[in-house]
DNA sequence: ACATACGGGACCTCCCGTTGCT
DNA sequence: AGCAACGGGAGGTCCCGTATGT
């Protein structure tokens, strides 16, 4: 039990500090220091070194992202009130970290696509199941298959968008407005299927 | 002239390279090899150091960006159309460049947004200049200023979102995609100011 | 035992080099090059840098110093001719060191007191200690408390001045002139209280 | 004459900086910031590079270091008097200087004394000279010629090396003991020559 | 007499990965 | 599982000297 405490404490803290600071900029010094874990168990549960830490990172903090989302569309009336709700939680969880806590996966992804296979590969990934589980909550809302497909990544760019802009402009303005745009927006199509 | 040329093509250089890798990833070494220039002419054109290098350089990267979105409008039918017709060109020069150019500012911005305050500050008044400039040409296509202002933000944002999620896909396909998506809806928009 | 030699040997290489040429002018390329020890082991003893380095260096120099001067004077028949055996010691090892090891505390002490504070209190107590030994000594040669640490003030910064002539000159003169001369005065003091 | 200002004021400059953090923790970049002079004038009034402004700061500083003993000499009733005055009024400069401004040649002397032969020579030129013109004034007291310069040599290693515990221990006692301690050992030797 | 830029090198710090020893 | 130490390399910064134009 205690061993597995050590990775999960590592891999938590890993997300935050690179949802912060991003993956170049956090080193294993820190994550020592912030998280409290031994130093000599880094070997122990990461023999592929900060890369796979990473891997470990994203694919936790994906999982996180992705109940949190469904955690909010459970408990909206519509899709298209769950999607406001989720992009307003994001945002005014955003302000309550310091607009520190951004994208468990955008930071690390733009950082590496271009230097680590692995990494790259592991984002893409979740990237990739974000948009499917996205999807699949507009199926079940009536919109068709292809359709859904469609609506998932255009609504989960512009997420990713908005939470850039956001943490930038230090506003939750970007979120709120995409949500409340893509509520409408989703509405309409779901009205018109209705006829 | 040969004096200003150092100072500009380490400029051009830094942001390439932070387009690539990003700016904890992008060393002065890398930099001066990349460039030509020489070393001793770091402290000579930036006091400020690596800070102050991606400072001009995304300065120069924005103005850039918001140069080429201005040029494929111009050469468009209509402000629909420019969108598409943007969206699409950078999704097709994005593939020609192995996937390696992104948004000038992002990287950046996500890396340096809680340890920067002067980066920060740079990268968010480039996002807002961005928004503002967009904001102008769909006024000039009759949207209301408020309205023109919302759509900006929301375009932007999924710009920027789809540039990630292109990348981390390795497919044109995001960009492609909110480019004719926003095509649809802005000339829904203008249809119904017609009436 | 083998750990515990790397940080002591850094530490005694590091107590020459700064006698030799003072902080600033040792550097951490140098002093591994002298020692024979590895890079990668600097932050692993010193984490508080060349400054951690510098203050375990001069309390090392400086106890040696300190037990240099009490060996001198246990060989010596009486505390006044103990003065002047460890001036003449200290003059004939400066000269046979080819002027270059001079006092472990000054040269450190002049060129940090206005800068680092951590040095400098090293510093400041290292020769304070060094007064309240000798003061010792003399208080047990019959000596009154108060007069003892007048003497040794006294005849320390003497040492001092004169250890700075005497390198700077390239002879032993200055210090063996001021050990003859503080023999003498001792000894009409002692005298002195005789009667 | 605008030439030779800036010289001089790159020299008392580089002199108060010297005192200050040594010869090799002053740059130029500091000098030229603290004096506001030209970047530009450096090669043209030092084409020797420091060593040559160190030299010059060296004998500018010494001047007026000589000059200043023989200004509280002539204010005092006798040579004894004055070598008190002379201790007491440099302790309560150094004090009034925030302990900062120490001797001109000590520091540089004793970081260079290995490596600079130039800076070498003009600092053991500036101790001889110091000595001489004090054992002029100890001879015109009355002292005997051999015994003037002995006295002068102990003297001011004793002035030296209270200098240099005076700053470390940010206290002027050590200045002020010694100043008095001569005061009576001259008078003392000047009665006997009386009688 | 001064300004701007070049030019390479060295500074200290810190990084990440590995190795034996508990 | 964890620890202390090793090990080399690269990080960004800054330095000093020189060269070319005013």
């Amino acid at each position: 039990m205690s061993t597995s405490t050590t990775r999960e404490r590592m891999i938590e803290t890993a997300d935050r500090l690179f949802r912060r600071h991003g993956y170049h900029a956090t080193s294993w010094r820190t994550l020592v220091e912030e998280s409290g874990t031994p130093w000599g168990s880094i070997q122990h549960h990461f023999p592929g070194g900060k890369e796979e830490l990473a891997v470990a990172a994203i694919e936790v903090g994906h999982a996180q992202a992705l109940s949190y989302r469904e955690h909010w569309f459970e408990r909206a009336d519509s899709v298209p009130a769950g999607i406001r709700l989720w992009f307003e939680k994001v945002a005014s969880a955003l302000e309550r970290s310091g607009w520190e806590l951004g994208c468990p996966i955008a930071t690390v992804a733009l950082e590496t696509v271009n230097a680590s296979p692995a990494l790259a590969e592991t984002c893409a990934h979740a990237f990739d199941v974000s948009q499917r589980s996205l999807a699949k909550d507009l199926r079940a809302a009536g919109i068709a298959p292809a359709r859904a497909r469609e609506l998932a990544m255009l609504i989960f760019a512009t997420f990713e968008g908005a939470l850039i802009l956001a943490r930038a402009a230090r506003s939750q303005k970007p979120l709120q407005l995409a949500g409340k745009q893509f509520e409408a927006l989703l509405a309409d199509e779901l009205r018109a299927l209705d006829r």
